[in-house]
DNA sequence: GCATTATGCAGGTGTTTACCTGCATAATGG
DNA sequence: CCATTATGCAGGTAAACACCTGCATAATGC
């Protein structure tokens, strides 16, 4: 994941509004953008504009059927976000996590 | 972690300048302004401002020692972002991790 | 076909942000 | 004390952002 890349994620991600967003897709996916900016009680062209940052960020994927544009949940970049710099901050309960991992596994 | 305190954090976060702030403490804490802002050919202004913002979100301290100031990391609010935020969206994985822990601890 | 519905596209405005320059202040060392 | 050094404070500018209104287009169902 390169430094542009985590860029694009890390500020879809520092706004609330699309934060919601992603909660409320988490909850149920595949929702139009009729259901979601009635949900959010918020002009349909501002959910729009949030929604394309998300889809740029890639997480969410966005489908076109018929007249309606339903928006898919992709948690794949916040994991990565996680894997590949929060941990890096959070590596001592990281490795022991491991540590007691891969003892179970050795028992098993 | 109430709403408005992520969203700092996360603003925080959503700057490559800042993040490599980050890192670079992270690898040397207690850096002084000039340390840094030679380190990022940066104005030493420009500097400040996103260090300010770094404080605010509680990612660092900023300690005055004489005429220096002195600037430590603080992890915790990664940790917690990961902990009340992005654990949602990785739930199976986490809570395996966490059941093979119980395990271990309930064998132990 | 035609009304209805779902969305696209253009653009406007006020706020925030990321960078800077210039000058002021305060601590340090000889 | 005085030059040097480390930082504070004020402000300026260009770009990005979050919200909106207004109008255009395209799919649907009767």
């Amino acid at each position: 994941m390169a430094e542009v890349v985590l860029d694009v994620v890390f500020k879809a991600l520092a706004d609330s509004t699309r934060r919601l967003m992603l909660d409320r897709l988490r909850q149920r996916s595949g929702q139009t953008l009729g259901d979601i900016c009635e949900q959010l009680q918020m002009a349909r062209q501002s959910a729009t504009q949030h929604l394309d940052v998300l889809e740029q960020a890639n997480l969410i994927a966005i489908v076109r059927r018929g007249r309606e544009r339903l928006h898919y949940l992709n948690p794949a970049p916040i994991h990565e976000i996680y894997a590949r710099w929060i941990s890096e901050f959070d590596k001592p309960r990281l490795d022991a996590l491991q540590a007691i991992k891969a003892q179970a596994e050795k028992e098993a």
